[in-house]
RNA sequence: GCGCGCGUAGCUCAGUUGGUUAGAGCGCCACCCUGAUAAGGUGGAGGUCCCAAGUUCGAAUCUUGGCGCGCGCACCA
């Protein structure tokens, strides 16, 4: 996808971290250096120098230093007090017993001054630990008088420091009072959030505001983008993977209703169906249908239908809890009347348009248990068995019936289907051979197999044959043969039938065609019985039609209770699978039986009852003829936007491609009853579309039955007259025969057809609700697993084709018009999402406990990082890995980071008095232009280069981030948001720091300083700016944000919610593709100087005196210019005295060229590796002056010759050895490695400071505490530092007094860069702190 | 067995139409910062791109065949 935001390097999101750009040489330094460096000191960053302004920052006269030093004087008295005999300077330091000591005293009354405060505080502590911004109503909260310490903002509820050091140290600081009252504009931020606390209080806000119905309400009117829910069954927990479909299902309802559109959100729940029949099942303890009918179907129906909402609320709970904004109120589900008779009336048009239609399905079926098992049932019963393996002669007969001597030999592991053999399949065009043993007599057998298979067949026989003729699969099509029992044949001669072409043929045993017998195994002859295998079955539906009349019917001797029937005797009351020995033997004392032996293999037995084999039975069924409509599905499937894209033509299209008429009806109870009702005299049926339909029916009779139950327990849901058994009692005249009932049929329907028909069903169309059916259909978006694919995907574009497409439905009732059926319906686009696994990477299973219950995330992460895992962590159609260890190391990475941000703008801005809405009267929709109107709001154009670069970023990211949401791309979006808050965070806080440190106020008022106010500004629209494109990513912190940022200050003038607010799509006037690309280049050579360093071992605290950059030739002048105007930035980020850009490059580096290969290998084909060498080898130099001469030049290779021309060219600059220096693709940057002794010094001066500071912390000071200093050490070029740099680390360690001994000093000794140094520090005034 | 998808760093994953030095996050190691501090930052180490053959000037990328994993459909006469 193209992007807008400039070439790819100078992405913010792609600044590659220099370590893998980088190659850091390693330095030669001459000896004087390698001898400096062993002793070397650091030092602060350059500009911090002893003539810097730090120092001068500490002068008298200055605003900020006189107020610290009066807050330090405050401080140090207060501690003086408080402490009894520190450590003394110049005294030994403390023996480590005293001072562990002294640090367990020193917590825990950190912990009483809390408790005090809090006590103080006289405000209750809530149950959660929730120093989180309040949420609602905005309330402003007294603040005491300054310089109390129990009133600082610090004490909030819970006891955290909220807000460190620096409001009660100004608080300390005599300054005039600012204009506006005190009371902070902003909500205190917590370092540390707790989100979990922080999302309670959001949902609160959001129950209470009511603001997912104002957020529609605000986009009534508006284009529609219309969202489906695929109905979830609540007839169980939700678990992992609920939780993603719901994140994504919340995601771009929001984004849509952010950016105008009205996106109303149905919830919906699948209620019907086997699974909550076991689930009735096991808490009665039964099995079988004959127990659910024996308890009673009418009872059985009421369990069902309270079971469904068994788990309601833990659904209701979860999805609330992750934010997913929907209408649970107003759910459609699957069971309530309207709902059944709108898919009643999808049924009655597909059978009054000749689509329904009854036939027989072969099922797997247990046969104890009388019921068929659905193929996940199946699945889970699979077992390893030895079944008999019989090879069966079946002797083929002339016209007249009679034998030929020649036998067909068909392979079974099933010897019971084979009483129900009716043909033998053979592939019409393998070789098939007649052999015999060979040197066998005239009379011995012959047998017509698969050339292929002929051997194995003779090594199973452990004989030999000899062929006597071969031929094909085809010469043998209809050729007739004896069954191999005579269980259906008449006595006499063999039947014939007329064919539909003319002419006549057998109906049964008589050869076919089939193109899925193979020579894998068996003998390349198929034993054919349609009543036990779905293979079979489908040979006798290709056969029937082929007869005009007396064609073939379903042979079956089997009984559905898995006993032979009467009409073969042999096994009449046996289960089948015991009659195979039987079976066996007799066909051997037939001289039918040319082989046998065991077969181990995998054979499914029932899941419930494990020592019952399964068998495959036909079963009276309806069937809907999808089929006849596969290329208009197919048709339908092309316009749909599949994400990602392989679904459509793969899996999807695919299943699509081999459709076979779906097989609607269920013989169970708790489902949408089949509304068919069949004359009992001429078995014709019509369907019915309504219940009013049914009642208008003339005689209509049984209604009372329900009526009657109602009576008896008038809760019963009214839902439940169109159920079983109340609907089975509904009967009427029959319209076919004088004086006869019509009766329904005794199925339910496939509940996937229920799902598939919630487009019109969730609001009962036609029957009613067509308004809201005719906005919303089809869907622009829906979401589910990959699991759905043969589910509720293809169950939604079945009967959407099948009604809607094509010529459409026949009979609308009341005049309805059919919805346009211009392809893709019923949705537009789908994402379909990965299978989520468990923590092992195992499939997710609640017995292998192998996943976290969404409720533990919540507690401990919330909702935003599960959103923020499942949005940014991975494309949606990958398999994720669900894993608690993941969630919470996403955190840091986006969350965290945006939370420190926050938190860092509210610390300050609450110091520097940064009230927004005390300078903008009219804040619009806090849009950049809005802002404009602000007292003290400077144009973009006015500000710091860093303020332009930020909102540049921030526009850019947004219209980025709008066009991937746009194409359904989440996870590229997240990816540019996640960037945003990288640069947010990594550049313009950390490079802004000095600004918003630095004097002057931000309040408006006389003592502003217009860059500090500059600075909140920008960042606080940046804030917001994120906290609107976020939102739909993270709708919980991003609405603290918004609360505290803007709503807070601003009260109703502003919408309350980020969601109510219009999701940014970037400014084109601040866009800045310059800047942007700029900035990468800067923070590029500041990356490759880190990397110089540490290549040459040389920390960023030893200042060094020079960096310079060679530029690639890909960098244009005006940056390279640009670059060169931003040398004390550089300077500043590398701890160097000077930057330059190189006048004489080639000290430092050597130049090669490569050959372009994307432009120079469709030019050179064959030749280029000799042009590659030959420019690589050659003389680079000279190469490219001539190509800049001339434009091109002409390279005589051995092949031939090559003609490259400047642009054919990449110029590599390479850092020569010796010198400390990192490449990247643009740039080589050098760093001057010698040290001077004066560098030397500096930085052991820095490295001491840094010593002592740690000491600091070490003793927990306050950081303003002052202190006395002792520092020893017998290293004379160690004093000399020191002594060189005694006010600089006076300054930077707050030292009243230094002392610089000579000796060892007797406390602990550091090694500093080689040098040993004992430090001591005391408080400074505190008793004996004189030395 | 058939279909679909996937095998890239210790882990989780990116890698656009084949192109020069294959990237990210986490983890690890080192360093920096110490006024966002129970934080934060920077750098580094780490890869046979599952294997093999082929196409091509050039393959992580395309083709074929293996091997392994996941899912779906079948379970095979």
């Amino acid at each position: 996808m193209p992007d807008d935001a400039g070439p790819a390097d100078a992405r913010l999101g792609d600044r590659r971290p220099a370590q893998r750009r980088a190659r850091a040489r390693d330095v030669q330094l001459r000896p004087v250096a390698g001898d400096l460096r062993r002793r070397l000191g650091r030092l602060v960053r350059g500009r911090l120098g002893a003539d810097d302004e730090r120092d001068g920052l500490l002068r008298e006269g200055r605003d900020r230093p006189a107020r610290l030093r009066e807050h330090r004087r405050r401080q140090g008295r207060r501690r003086r007090q408080r402490r009894r005999g520190g450590p003394l300077p110049g005294r030994p330091p403390p023996p480590p017993p005293r001072r562990a000591g002294r640090r367990r005293h020193l917590r825990p009354r950190r912990r009483d001054d809390r408790l005090q405060r809090r006590a103080r505080s006289r405000r209750p502590l809530p149950a959660r630990a929730g120093a989180v911004p309040r949420l609602h109503p905005p309330r402003p909260r007294p603040l005491g008088p300054h310089g109390r310490r129990g009133q600082q903002p610090a004490d909030r509820p819970g006891g955290r420091r909220v807000v460190p050091h620096r409001p009660h140290r100004r608080a300390l600081i005599a300054r005039p009072r600012p204009p506006r009252p005190p009371a902070p504009m902003f909500d205190p931020v917590r370092g540390k959030p707790d989100f979990p606390a922080l999302e309670q209080e959001v949902l609160g806000f959001w129950r209470s505001g009511g603001i997912y119905r104002k957020s529609l309400e605000r986009r009534r009117g508006a284009p529609r983008f219309v969202f489906y829910e695929g109905p979830p069954t609540a007839n169980g927990l939700p678990h992992p993977g609920h939780c993603l479909t719901r994140t994504i299902k919340d995601l771009y309802p929001r984004y849509r209703t952010m950016r105008g559109q009205l996106c109303e959100r149905k919830a919906g729940w699948d209620t019907h169906g086997l699974p909550v029949e076991v689930e009735v099942c096991k808490e009665l303890g039964i099995h079988s249908k004959a127990q659910i009918e024996a308890y009673g179907v009418e009872p059985f129906i009421h369990r069902c239908q309270e079971s469904v909402w068994r788990y309601m609320k833990e659904w209701e709970t979860i999805t609330e809890r992750i934010g997913f904004w929907i209408d649970l109120s107003e759910a459609y589900v699957t069971y309530r009347r309207s709902y059944v008779e709108s898919v009643w009336w999808a049924l009655a048009d597909l059978f009054d348009r000749g689509l329904l239609y009854r036939g027989h399905k072969i099922v797997w079926w247990w046969a104890q248990g009388g019921t068929a098992l659905s193929s996940g049932e199946v699945g889970q019963g699979y077992k390893e068995v030895a079944d008999p393996s019989v090879y069966v002669a079946l002797p083929l007969v002339d016209a007249a019936g009679r034998p030929d001597g020649r036998s067909l030999v068909a392979w079974t592991t099933t010897p019971w289907t084979l009483p129900s053999n009716q043909f033998a399949a053979v592939r019409p065009e393998l070789e098939y051979v007649v052999v015999r043993e060979a040197g066998a007599p005239d009379g011995a057998p012959q047998y017509v197999v698969a050339e292929a298979l002929a051997a194995d067949l003779a090594a199973k026989l452990k004989v030999s044959f000899e062929t006597l003729q071969t031929l094909t699969g085809g010469e043998l099509v209809g050729r007739d043969y004896l069954p191999p029992f005579d269980t259906f044949r008449p006595a006499g001669s063999p039947p014939r039938a007329t064919l539909a072409a003319g002419g006549d043929a057998a109906p049964a045993w008589r050869v076919v065609a089939a193109d899925f017998v193979t020579t894998d195994s068996g003998t390349g002859v198929v034993h054919v019985a349609p009543a036990f295998g779905e293979v079979d079955y489908g040979v006798l539906m290709a056969e029937q039609p082929r007869f005009a009349a007396g064609g073939p019917a379903l042979l079956n001797c089997v009984a559905p209770d898995g006993t032979f029937t009467d009409a073969f005797p042999m096994g009449s009351g046996r289960f089948v699978k015991d009659c195979d020995r039987d079976i066996t033997r007799d066909l051997r004392a037939r001289g039918l039986l040319v082989h046998q032996e065991q077969y181990v293999h995998d054979y499914p037995f029932c899941w419930r009852a494990d020592a019952d084999p399964l068998i495959q039975y036909p079963r009276a069924s309806w069937f809907i003829r999808t089929s006849q409509f596969r290329d208009a599905m197919l048709a339908n499937n092309a316009r749909i936007d599949w994400l990602p894209e392989h679904i459509k033509d793969g899996r999807f299209g695919n299943f699509l491609e081999t459709n076979v008429d779906w097989a609607l009806s269920r013989e169970r109870y708790w489902g949408t009853p089949l509304p068919i009702w069949v004359c009992e005299e001429t078995g014709r049926a019509e369907a019915v579309p309504s219940y009013a339909a049914l009642l208008a029916k003339p005689g209509i009779a049984g209604t009372e039955v329900f009526a009657r139950a109602k009576e008896a327990d008038p809760s019963l849901a009214d839902d439940l007259a169109v159920h079983k058994p109340y609907i089975d009692a509904v009967t009427y005249a029959s319209p076919f025969a004088a004086g006869r009932r019509m009766r329904r049929v005794p199925e339910v329907i496939d509940c996937w057809f229920d799902s598939g028909a919630m487009p019109f069903a969730q609001w009962g169309w036609p029957h009613e609700g067509r308004a809201d059916f005719a906005g919303q259909f089809p869907a622009d978006f829906i979401s589910e697993a990959i699991d759905q694919t043969r589910g509720w995907f293809y169950s939604q574009l079945a009967i959407s084709t099948l009604l809607f497409g094509g010529d459409g439905p026949r009979t609308l009732p009341g005049g309805v018009a059919p919805p346009p059926a211009a392809w893709p319906h019923p949705f537009r686009t789908c994402i379909v999402l990965g299978l989520m696994l468990g923590e092992d990477g195992q499939k997710m299973s609640k017995s292998k406990r192998n996943y976290k219950e969404p409720g533990v995330i919540f507690d401990a992460y919330g909702a935003d990082a599960l959103r923020w895992f499942f949005l940014a962590g991975q494309p949606p159609w990958t398999t994720i890995r669900y894993s608690e260890r993941s969630i919470r190391e996403s955190v840091p990475e986006f969350l965290l980071r945006l939370w420190n941000v926050y938190s860092f703008f509210v610390i300050y801005a609450t110091i520097d008095g940064f009230d927004p809405a005390a300078l903008l009267d009219a804040p619009g929709g806090l849009d950049h232009a809005d802002l404009s109107g602000a007292r003290g709001w400077r144009p973009v154009a006015e500000r710091c280069e860093l303020d332009r670069w930020m909102l540049a970023e921030l526009s850019a990211t947004a219209a980025a981030v709008v066009e991937r949401m746009d194409a359904f791309d989440h996870f590229a979006a997240a990816g540019r948001i996640s960037a945003l808050v990288e640069g947010l965070s990594n550049w313009f806080v950390r490079r802004s720091r000095d600004r918003f440190w630095g004097p002057g106020r931000a309040d408006g008022g006389p003592d502003t300083s217009p860059d500090k106010l500059d600075a909140y500004w920008t960042l606080w629209e940046t804030l917001l700016g994120i906290a609107r494109l976020a939102a739909p990513f993270v709708p919980f912190v991003t609405e603290a944000m918004w609360r505290n940022l803007a709503a807070r200050p601003f009260g109703a003038a502003v919408a309350e919610s980020v969601h109510l607010t219009d999701y940014p799509t970037g400014d084109a006037a601040l866009l800045d593709a310059d800047l942007v690309r700029r900035m990468a280049l800067v923070r590029d050579v500041a990356s490759l100087g880190r990397a110089a360093r540490a290549g040459a071992k040389l920390k960023v605290r030893q200042p060094l005196s020079k960096v310079e950059v060679i530029l690639g030739g890909g960098v244009e002048p005006a940056d390279a210019a640009w670059l060169e105007a931003h040398a004390e930035l550089v300077c500043d980020e590398l701890n160097v005295k000077h930057f330059e850009i190189c006048r004489e490059p080639d000290r430092y580096i050597t130049r090669s060229l490569l050959p372009d290969l994307k432009k120079l290998g469709p030019k050179l084909g064959k030749l280029l590796p000799q042009a590659r060498q030959a420019l690589e080898k050659g003389d680079a130099v000279a190469l490219l002056s001539a190509l800049e001469r001339d434009g091109r030049v002409e390279l005589a290779l051995p092949g031939g010759t090559a003609v490259v021309e400047r642009e054919d060219v990449i110029v590599r600059t390479t850092a020569r050895e010796g010198w400390a220096a990192a490449e990247g693709p643009r740039a080589v940057v050098v760093i001057a490695a010698e040290l001077t002794p004066q560098l030397v010094a500096e930085g052991l001066a820095r490295e001491v400071i840094h010593a002592v500071q740690t000491a600091r912390k070490n003793l927990d000071l306050e950081f303003t505490d002052r202190i006395d200093l002792a520092l020893a050490s017998p290293s004379a070029e160690l004093r000399a530092a020191l002594e060189e740099h005694r006010g600089g680390i006076a300054a930077e360690t707050l030292a009243e007094r230094l002392t610089i001994l000579d000796g060892s000093g007797t406390g602990e000794t550091l090694d500093v860069d080689g040098h040993p140094l004992s430090i001591a520090v005391a408080v400074a005034g505190g008793p004996g702190s004189r030395p």
